[in-house]
DNA sequence: TTTTGTGCAAACTATTTGCAAACCG
DNA sequence: CGGTTTGCAAATAGTTTGCACAAAA
């Protein structure tokens, strides 16, 4: 594991905010400021292959990265876009495969959607689209 | 509804089958062939604007466009990407929402992921990653 | 020293947009 | 006519890649 590969886990690893590859590149580069987009990109890459991190894509909106290595639902913000970690039963794919009878399931992704108490307040949605 | 986005339309309500831009692109235009992608595009966001068809986001893929209105899951083979839609209990959100207290949830996105039974037997993935 | 990873810049893919002309009501 | 929509081409955003050099095993 190399000093950026290193910086790139740190930074997600020491938040539980997810983030994308160009709020990760900016912090990475307050760091060390030699490092390349590329490099956080193929990094997040080889993070995510490994799993020690997990890629969570966003409709419309860049994907982001998650800390967290245990398979989980998320609450999204449909105004701001603000995502938070959901608990779940240990198991989810045994209730959902009551739909699919005859398959068996690899994985799924859940995303909830709502208006986060923010966004309900200041009508115009107060963090910004992409923040 | 002009005349573009009437064949837009009809091309993706034709059959169940989950179509990128792309591939509705080439459809619309072996009947209309001065048709401009952008068009398409336009036409599409228009169209799930006013609910008439549903947008599905894919990881690492274009989206696709579902003719079916109602908010239901998906079923995905993580080989081909092949889509498939899930019957659901008509009301999802009310047992989602035990795992955010509080919270009202406006929607949500469930994609459950399998092996399809092609891509079981042909090792290699008989249908193209993209098609 | 052999492999692997980096920085840089250019390439790519999916999608969006500005604009003048064509269309529709 | 007068606003809407089109076709075209250029622009964007996010991400990927080729390559020569630097770092790690």
């Amino acid at each position: 594991m190399t000093r950026q590969r290193q910086l790139i886990y740190n930074i997600i690893n020491a938040a539980p905010e997810h983030r994308t590859a160009e709020e990760i590149y900016d912090l990475a580069r307050a760091e060390m400021p030699s490092l390349a987009r590329g490099t956080v990109y193929r990094n997040l890459g080889l993070l995510v292959q490994s799993g020690q991190i997990r890629k969570l894509e966003m409709p419309d909106a860049p994907a982001r990265y998650d800390r967290e290595r245990r398979p989980h639902p998320h609450l999204i913000c449909q105004v701001c876009g603000q995502v938070e970690d959901l608990v779940a039963p240990e198991e989810l794919l045994g209730p959902f495969s009551i739909m699919t009878p005859g398959v068996t399931l690899t994985g799924y992704d859940l995303k909830l959607y709502h208006v986060c108490p923010a966004c309900q307040a200041g009508k115009a949605g107060p963090v910004a689209r992409k923040a």
